[in-house]
DNA sequence: ACGAGTGCAGTTTTT
DNA sequence: CTGCACTCGT
């Protein structure tokens, strides 16, 4: 009856499939087919005449959910489009609307992003009388989220003496009333936060029975994808909503999990099978993804890792290339063999642009990569970055949009009060801010009822200000999202602005903004879309990530750039990992914090199964960072990798040879180093000469640093000679100071040309 | 109230 | 190099 459903699956696979009631814990390896086993599972539920209704699948990002039930509806129809299906943030969300009055909230509560939550707590510190550079918003933030992730409330986190000490050894203390203060004001102002939305709903299940009793009923299977990545918050609204059927399924795999840093637990997944005793598990070890060499070189390097589970990951797929290791002399050259690799792979293997991805550890990588393949004339599409939502212009014609909604939402209020500029300084916020908390109003209030307060000059603009928000408010329940936003885009000024603003940065601004409107419009339109109100439009829009933002019609031929953390869950046909260097990848500020070094390798095994034919590895020996040119050694990483699997490309074989053949010149890297170490010495006598003008302060001590960034030749004494000195495969000079600094010049054997910024010198390589 | 000019700190990954 | 916070003059 079910065959066409189980058909081409092997044995763990059909089992997963078929295996519907009672708890469930899918270990999917790497490529092993996890995806396909979850559609698959879930069409054979619908198809056997569960209610789709009752079908609960949570999933990573809205994009993944997407593309599932497109697959689900291509097995069953129609009927697909009735699951739950989204992510934690925007299931619970839509859940939490619907009880928002339970928790004392309104259903048209705004959703604060990250940006809001900072500068809502920066607010909060300083009207507290604290430093905002000793409690940095950034600091408490991600204490208070931690906090709420693991379901630690305020009051909680002031009663815990273990939390108290901590914060104290910190030198901290505040951070719980801090704490106490922004979810006090998150509240007043009708706000839930990213982490608030998990909180809230585990608080709205543990307090009112009836109402978890109510989802716990309809929902009577519910899967979770991706589950490595769950915090302990999501964790047990799961185990809560499941707890009367226990048709409960989880698919994940803990080699995978690469996001503790937002307080995901690998111990949910390994403490699984202790919570259900009666558990089934099944292992989908079969890589049907990558090459066997690239499948054995993830394993050599997972492997190295303490705490996982026992899986051994294979393939019957054939060997394939070596993984090929890419060596440059900095990152634009990094990007430039990248480009040309690439060009060469198109050409050698007939492929096609989106074939490709380039994968890093940080997004501000992503340049060097950007201008090589402009150069060649090979189109790309960056992933992630600054996200359309996040640009200035979007956000404030939403906050517009939502405080039109919400006249609580503080953050709103702050962007939009005075934008455009109408008048209304700083000074006559604090104000309004200082009246509404005397009188015990809201500042809308004040706002809006202007007249029966002393305002002063700005009297009228206030006034002004309020009526375009009435306006505004009049037309939500009788207009649609689209036919509100346009107006509100109009009459506020915002698109007027940006008209005239004739900068090639105004333009495309102003078309950023048409394009959030277009979007509307689509979302009007949208016939699955059946409450078509702003405030449907603004639910839906705080949650979309990156990830979710729609591909550029058009054109989709495109080399891909992104994070490795972005490219959970895709596959290419040639992967890049670019910038394998200490303390880049692995990041330095992850070891620091953490000493997490298992969570990096497992972003390495990540990033190295997203391949299926053929991986490329590279490191820079220099790279740009702030604006200064630094020396880098190659990662760890690149000695963990199995040797037998990875062989150095031509370009650096050919490379590696010549400078071989020169073994007492040192590399670019060393000699930039002995520069500095020369500089520093410079820099510290002349430090010594300037005699102490009040007392020696510690701070005019100047201790000569072996980073390179010490040899800003700003510190240089004049008359500077000039330095030279031969490496493997050219030549660096430094030249000595003119007016505009010292200049660095590396003559590379044979290459052609190109221009580099040394911070303080230009770099000139001539090639 | 607001623009221009200066100085300083910061950069991991994201719902 | 960038973004911001702060100062100063209008």
């Amino acid at each position: 009856m079910f065959e066409d459903l189980t058909k081409g699956l092997n044995d763990p696979q059909r089992e997963a499939v078929l295996h519907t009631e009672g708890p469930l814990m899918i270990i999917a390896g790497a490529g092993s087919g996890k995806t396909r086993v979850l559609t698959q599972r879930t069409a054979h539920l619908i198809k056997k005449g569960i209610n789709p209704f009752s079908i609960l699948l949570l999933t990573f990002t809205n994009k993944a959910a997407g593309e599932m039930r497109e697959r689900i509806e291509k097995v069953v129809g129609h009927d697909a489009r009735a699951i739950w299906m989204g992510t934690f943030h925007s299931v619970f969300a839509k859940i939490l609307r619907f009880e928002a009055k339970s928790l004392g909230f309104t259903s048209d509560f705004s959703i604060y992003d990250t940006d809001d939550s900072k500068s809502l707590l920066k607010s909060i510190i300083k009207e507290r009388g604290l430093d905002d550079k000793v409690y940095k918003p950034n600091v408490v933030f991600n204490r208070i989220s931690g906090a709420k992730n693991r379901l630690v409330s305020a009051d909680a986190y002031l009663a815990d003496p273990i939390i108290q000490a901590d914060d104290a050894a910190a030198r901290l203390p505040e951070i719980g009333r801090l704490y106490k203060l922004y979810v006090d004001r998150c509240f007043k102002a009708n706000a839930m936060d990213f982490d608030d939305l998990l909180f809230n709903t585990n608080i709205l299940f543990r307090d009112f029975p009836d109402v978890l009793n109510k989802y716990q009923h309809k929902f009577k299977y519910v899967m979770v994808d991706e589950f490595q990545d769950t915090n302990v918050s999501q964790y047990l609204i799961t185990r809560k909503l499941a707890a009367i059927h226990e048709n409960i399924c989880v698919v994940g795999d803990d080699a995978q999990s690469i996001y503790a840093f937002r307080g995901a637990n690998i111990q949910n997944i390994l403490n699984f099978e202790k919570d259900y005793p009666g558990l089934t598990t099944i292992r989908l070890e079969q890589n049907y993804r990558s090459t066997k060499t690239i499948v054995e070189a993830a394993n050599s390097v997972i492997a190295r890792n303490k705490r996982q589970l026992r899986k051994e990951v294979y393939t019957e797929n054939e060997s394939g290339q070596l993984i090929e290791v890419i060596k440059a002399a900095s990152d634009v050259e990094e990007g430039r063999l990248v480009a040309t690799s690439l060009f060469e792979e198109k050409l050698n293997n007939g492929l096609i642009n989106s074939d490709f991805a380039v994968l890093y550890r940080t997004n501000s990588q992503s340049r060097a990569f950007e201008e090589s393949l402009r150069k060649l004339n090979i189109k790309y599409r960056i992933v992630g970055g600054l996200s359309f939502y996040q640009r200035r212009e979007i956000k404030d014609l939403l906050a517009y949009l939502r405080f039109t909604i919400n006249q609580n939402d503080e953050e709103a209020f702050k962007r939009i009060i005075n934008l455009p500029k109408r008048g209304i300084g700083d000074q006559t916020v604090a104000k309004i801010a200082v009246t509404a908390a005397e009188q015990n109003v809201t500042v809308w209030d004040v706002v809006a009822n202007i007249q029966h307060y002393n305002a002063g000059r700005s009297a009228s603009a206030i006034e002004g200000f309020s009526d375009l928000i009435k306006s505004f408010k009049l037309m939500i329940d009788k207009k649609d999202a689209y036919e509100v936003a346009s107006h509100v885009a109009k009459a506020s000024g915002i698109l007027k602005e940006l008209y005239e603003d004739k900068t090639v940065e105004g333009l495309s601004r102003y078309e950023n903004v048409q394009e959030l409107l277009n979007s509307i419009k689509q979302f009007v339109d949208n016939q699955d879309n059946e409450d078509k109100s702003l405030g449907a439009f603004l639910q839906t829009v705080s949650l979309l990530t990156n990830a979710d933002e729609s591909d550029e019609d058009g054109d989709n031929d495109r080399v891909t750039l992104m994070t490795i953390h972005q490219a959970k869950g895709l596959e290419y046909k040639v992967v890049y990992i670019v910038g394998l260097e200490e303390d880049l990848f692995p990041s330095q500020m992850m070891l620091q914090s953490s000493d997490d070094l298992e969570e990096e390798r497992r972003l390495f095994y990540v990033a190295i199964t997203r391949a299926e034919k053929r991986l490329y590895l590279t490191y820079a020996e220099t790279r740009y960072q702030y604006g200064r040119l630094k020396p880098c050694e190659p990662s760890r990483f690149m000695d963990e990798i199995d040797g037998k699997y990875i062989h150095l490309s031509r370009a650096a074989a050919r490379r590696m040879a010549e400078m071989q053949r020169s073994t007492e010149r040192p590399t670019p890297a060393a000699f930039l180093r002995n520069v500095a170490s020369k500089a520093a010495q410079n820099g510290g006598s002349q430090e010594k000469r300037t005699p102490p003008t009040r007392s020696a302060t510690p701070q005019s001590t100047h201790v000569p640093s072996p980073d390179f960034r010490a040899s800003d030749p700003r510190k240089l004494a004049s008359g500077q000679r000039v330095e030279h000195q031969k490496f493997g495969y050219g030549t660096v000079k430094l030249i000595s100071n003119d007016q505009n600094g010292a200049k660095a010049v590396i003559q590379f054997d044979n290459q052609g040309e190109k221009t580099l910024l040394l911070g303080f010198a230009k770099l000139r390589i001539v090639e």
